[in-house]
RNA sequence: CGGGGUGUAGCGCAGCUUGGUUAGCGCGCCUGCUUUGGGAGCAGGAGGCCGGUGGUUCAAAUCCACUCACCCCGACCA
């Protein structure tokens, strides 16, 4: 491709919006550009990169047996509404009317549809299992796009979904998708984790995602160095430290002191003089239905939801104002004479612990002296925590780390939420009815640029693999107004084109400097500089943009160079 | 949704407090000459209803009100 006959538009100058380096280097160096929060154009360099992940997530996904199709990225209503979710999913859907008062929506993802079209075409468990996927665009109102594509409102993602008649076939499916994804990120040169995940709003069962560590990431996760245990900070289960050891002490009496206005931990923990350690912190939650739960946790740590929803098995809502009768203000709860229809669980941060701080149930009071068993009850004891420095691996007792990195790829089982609700049944060899086993496995493409990027930059720009870099050579004359350099360029770009080489010929006639700084940013892996050199003893040079070696070769040479360096940098 | 901030040339910014010339500067863009191995120099030039609407005033980029867009922080913690 000659430079001046593709398009490309790099910024010297730093875009004022930019949160993180990533997302300035795509917009310097053209990839991208914005059109409104969350929503970006590809320009022809970003889309040469996107369509090589494309391929690469192509590739895999056919090696791994999957087939390819498209879906609409407009669904209607009625689809979702049968599943549940039209209800369930809230504002971050992009929702619309055609001109006769029909709802549809803005696909976040595709489940009822897909399920929709297995009940229109599988009948038989004869044409089970099946894996169709599509890349697509998907909509999503997010509360705060942030970070350029890496969390954008419209964006690229490569979505399967599996049908099968037993749970032994789901499980084919998901280890090959396992496999599937990390043979793509291995190509692609990232490092990443593949942890034990929520299934979140998409429902399901079991699930593990792919996280590309980077330390803007949105996402933690937490892993042990020696046994290869890694989870996601919300999900993940730990050990104590702590756990067995006793507290010794001897239980005190329990009183009541007056703490005016201390309606949290760290102003009581003042207030008292009291570490955050030794006071109960009581939180209410409530059901569907309106049941109310108390769960006690140690002061210093902070309630997970999520576990706290598994545990129980309902989804539940945070109480945040005052007690369910409305004259207790929330921070003064505790779990000594609370309301007895209130269900008391336990984590068990607050095991083994004496003489502890909690709320009196009276305004502005809380008791000291505070002891299990003598002085509440607990009806289960559980874990509703996030793991914190310190904590041990479950399996093998050794300390936890912590990582932040960007969700890449996440694949889920899903069972039968969707084909149940939405009738999706075949005939199974017993002749009996049953609903589809369903798994899904999501890719985020477009956000696997942003985050190839985040990983491999320097102070220069970007430095892609060869992989998914937009071209593989850019090829420079050093000064195109000098006859003989400019016929040696014309010839050697033509001599790559024959040997089907990626090449970008910067035929401009601009300062050298300005084609090196340029290449640098766009980040091609090769640069072939047509100099003096060349002219006076045939000798190109050639220069990696990873580690910026120069090499003096003849152009057989180069272009040997060239399709080795090619072999040995892809997987 | 709550709090904060910003909208002036394609990009990055100054000017606004204290209203009053033809609204500036850097980068980029166009023309010409010189230059040509790490974002060149000189000369000339194009490009703005100062986010929008309404008000105050003899006079508004500047003051006031509303509105739109964009950005940041938070939206789970007793």
């Amino acid at each position: 491709m000659r430079y001046s006959e593709f398009f490309i538009n790099t910024l010297k100058e730093e875009p004022s919006d930019w949160q993180i380096e990533s997302y300035s280097l795509c917009l310097r160096s053209g990839l991208i550009r914005k059109i409104a929060s969350g929503i970006y154009a590809f320009m022809p360099l970003g889309f040469r990169v996107l369509k090589k992940i494309e391929n690469i997530v192509r590739q895999e996904m056919d090696r791994a047996g999957a087939i390819e199709m498209l879906m609409p990225a407009m669904q209607p209503a009625d689809l979702w509404i049968k599943s549940e979710r039209w209800f369930e999913y809230g504002p971050e859907m992009f929702r619309l009317k055609d001109r006769s008062e029909r709802s549809f929506c803005l696909g976040p993802t595709h489940e009822e549809l897909i399920t929709y079209l297995a009940f229109l075409d599988i009948k038989s468990y004869k044409e089970l299992p099946v894996n169709l996927y599509q890349i697509q665009v998907k909509f999503r109102d997010e509360i705060r796009p942030r970070y350029g594509i890496l969390r954008a409102r419209e964006f690229i993602m490569k979505d399967a979904y599996s049908f099968s008649a037993n749970e032994e076939d789901l499980d084919t499916i998901y280890n090959k998708m396992y496999e599937c994804y990390s043979r793509i990120l291995d190509r692609l040169n990232l490092k990443y984790f593949a942890v034990e995940a929520d299934t979140g709003l998409i429902g399901g069962k079991y699930s593990h995602e792919f996280i590309i560590l980077s330390n803007n990431g949105e996402d933690q996760l937490v892993y042990c160095p020696s046994c290869g245990f890694s989870a996601n900070y919300e999900m993940a289960g730990f050990a104590r430290a702590d756990e067995k050891s006793q507290d010794s002490s001897v239980e005190i009496k329990l009183s009541e002191v007056f703490t005016p206005g201390t309606t949290n931990i760290k102003s009581l923990s003042e207030f008292l003089k009291v570490p955050a350690d030794l006071i109960i912190k009581t939180m209410l939650l409530k059901d569907g239905q309106g049941t109310t739960i108390a769960v006690l946790l140690r002061g210093d740590k902070e309630l997970n939801l999520v576990k706290c929803e598994k545990f129980i098995g309902k989804k539940l809502e945070l109480l945040s104002e005052s007690d369910p009768a409305g004259n207790l203000s929330i921070g003064f709860l505790g779990p000594v004479n609370l309301d007895s229809s209130i269900a008391v669980v336990a984590d068990y941060s607050i095991k083994g612990k004496k003489n502890l701080v909690a709320g009196a149930n009276k305004q502005d009071y809380h008791l000291t002296g505070v002891n299990y068993p003598r002085d509440f009850k607990v009806f289960q004891w559980g874990d509703f925590s996030f793991p914190a420095i310190g904590d041990l691996c479950m399996n093998c007792k050794n300390e936890l780390k912590f990582e932040k990195g960007i969700e890449i790829g996440h694949i889920f089982k899903l069972g039968t939420r969707y084909s149940e609700k939405m009738d999706a049944m075949f005939l199974d060899k017993d002749g009996k009815l049953k609903p589809f086993i369903m798994g899904c496995y999501g890719i985020g493409v477009s956000r696997i640029m942003a985050a190839v990027v985040e990983q491999l930059f320097d102070e220069k720009g970007i430095v892609w693999p060869i992989s998914i870099a937009p071209f593989l050579v850019n090829l420079i004359a050093i000064n195109m107004e000098d006859e003989s350099i400019f016929k040696a360029s014309e010839d050697i770009y033509s001599c790559m084109l024959n040997n089907k080489i990626d090449v970008l010929y910067d035929e401009r006639n601009v300062r050298a400097g300005v084609k090196f700084k340029d290449s640098d940013l766009i980040g091609i892996p090769l640069k072939v500089i047509v100099g003096k050199n060349y002219i006076e003893n045939k000798k190109l040079e050639i220069e990696t943009r990873k580690d910026g070696s120069k090499l003096s070769l003849s152009l057989e040479e180069a272009l040997q160079f060239i399709k080795d360096y090619k072999i040995k940098n892809i997987i």
